[in-house]
DNA sequence: AGACGTTACATGCACGTGCATCAAATGCAC
DNA sequence: GTGCATTTGATGCACGTGCATGTAACGTCT
């Protein structure tokens, strides 16, 4: 590898770093002051109500969000202790865990997805 | 801003996001299992010694670096510790701090950034 | 049925981070 | 000069994270 495509590299990485935290950075801070959720607690709900399901197994609300399963299952447990979220057994199969958005959440992230949307069209659009 | 406009705002923000977990994780783990060395350990360490200077106010290798001021002190403190990079005294301003690489850190560094670079290219090349 | 590996979630722990704050040195106004 | 805001870096604290592990409920194989 030259030293030429070296620098590149680094500078895309720089870049796209860069990028990234300052939307993450930008995006927390308006949540969490605005609605008092984190950036991952806002995803969750996020993911949860845009699903399109009234509820969803731990482990598939998990899908796609860049979270361990600790975290995300603590990620979880804050927004039950929020009110936001609700946490059922599944009879199907009484390891899992179904999520579902009360009514509280649902306003709660209708609030905050607009916040949401702005930020990124600020960053992104 | 329409429904379509906004899911592809989200789209393109979880693309960034994912993209950069990937990166950033992957990063991380090569350098902490082959080098023994943090990511924004690395970065400071990197950003030092590719400045060609051979010492840097505490403020001016901050700049550019998306961590807090607190983060990178104890950044520094840690490389510190390690025996990578040295503090000493500015003379022309007695609040401020020169860091300077030390000869381990320079070896190390060497080393990290073959991983550093082939993590990059593997990503983003 | 019994044994064993696997899956789903929770939890103890160590650690890195940001925020607020602190101490010391500097600059600036007067 | 004196007083006061600003700058530089360190530190106490709370918190979110990942890793390793624990617990319970599956599935499978014999």
């Amino acid at each position: 590898m030259s030293g030429t495509e070296e620098r590149e590299l680094v500078a895309k990485w720089r870049d796209l770093s860069t990028c990234y935290n300052n939307v993450a950075c930008d995006l927390d801070r308006e949540l969490q002051d605005q609605h008092g959720l984190g950036l991952s607690e806002f995803e969750a709900l996020d993911r949860l109500i845009e699903s399109g399901q009234d509820k969803l197994r731990m482990h598939e609300l998990a899908e796609g969000m860049y979270l361990s399963q600790s975290a995300f299952s603590r990620t979880v447990a804050r927004l039950e202790r929020a009110g936001l979220v609700g946490r059922s057994m599944c009879m199907d199969d009484r390891r899992a865990l179904f999520v579902t958005a009360t009514d509280a959440g649902r306003s709660r992230h209708a609030e905050a997805r607009d916040t949401h949307r702005k930020v990124l069209a600020h960053h992104l659009g």
